[in-house]
DNA sequence: TGCACCAATCGCCATATAGCGATAGAGTAA
DNA sequence: TTACTCTATCGCTATATGGCGATTGGTGCA
């Protein structure tokens, strides 16, 4: 990996095929409804799997599988206590990215919206 | 702060599971790492399918196919010209979004390598 | 020790989708 | 027209993964 550089941030631009894959895999980690809703779940406060397991109102194994996805990608992390593993958000940058995504598709929903109202009395069409 | 101060983005936390379920599909479309590529080949200019395919080296079929996803959730728009379709980037703050997964996941390398190094002489597992 | 509880993992199934080759359909030029 | 090019779509296969129930492993308590 030749992949010394800037620290913080190499542009989307430079990114060779590798590197690229690992964006590809960061937004893949976020696009299951369940684990966006945990990440929802622990903006405030930590819990743990049997908490979250109550709240998402799904089964103990999911809840885990996820959190482990969620840990992998450095979304979360993990703390162990008693018999409990409770999770807390580790990187509340997170949350930036997820609003900028509504903010987009909130546009792009008015923009559809305003394009059909515009064109089409036969809508439909556009496919 | 159940109120919806901002006009074009609504905060993750107010957002329903319909919502949710949007937000997920959003980052789904950006997790390929071709539909990556795609959106790398655009940055500049506008291109068609078959200079697509070529730059990606890949099938027309699959160039195709990424293409319609990325027009469908409003990452590009298509031009017909003669026989051909042009393609171009619909909005540009996709890039804000790359930038920021890259710029965090770099944070996430960082720390994953600190942290081996504390802990671990033998360096090389990296990941 | 044995019991109770919690979390992580396993095996399995169902579904989604990336990729491929083939083909259909639209547009252009002869 | 016919022939050719370009793109979109179809049918198919292989793979990945979300979800479930069941089980395992670890911790704390009696």
């Amino acid at each position: 990996m030749n992949d010394r550089s800037n620290r913080d941030c190499l542009p989307l631009k430079a990114l060779d095929d590798r590197a690229l894959g690992h964006v590809a895999e960061y937004f893949r980690a976020l696009s299951e409804p369940l684990r966006l809703k945990i990440l929802n779940a622990l903006r405030d406060e930590a819990r743990n799997v049997g908490e979250l397991t109550e709240l998402l109102n799904c089964s103990q194994a999911n809840v885990s599988k996820h959190l482990a996805t969620l840990t992998r990608y450095g979304f979360v992390e993990r703390t162990a206590q008693g018999t409990s593993a409770y999770y807390k958000i580790a990187d509340p940058r997170v949350y930036q990215l997820c609003d900028l995504v509504c903010g987009q598709m909130a546009q792009h929903f008015a923009s559809q919206a305003q394009m059909l109202g515009a064109t089409a009395p036969t809508a439909r069409a556009r496919r």
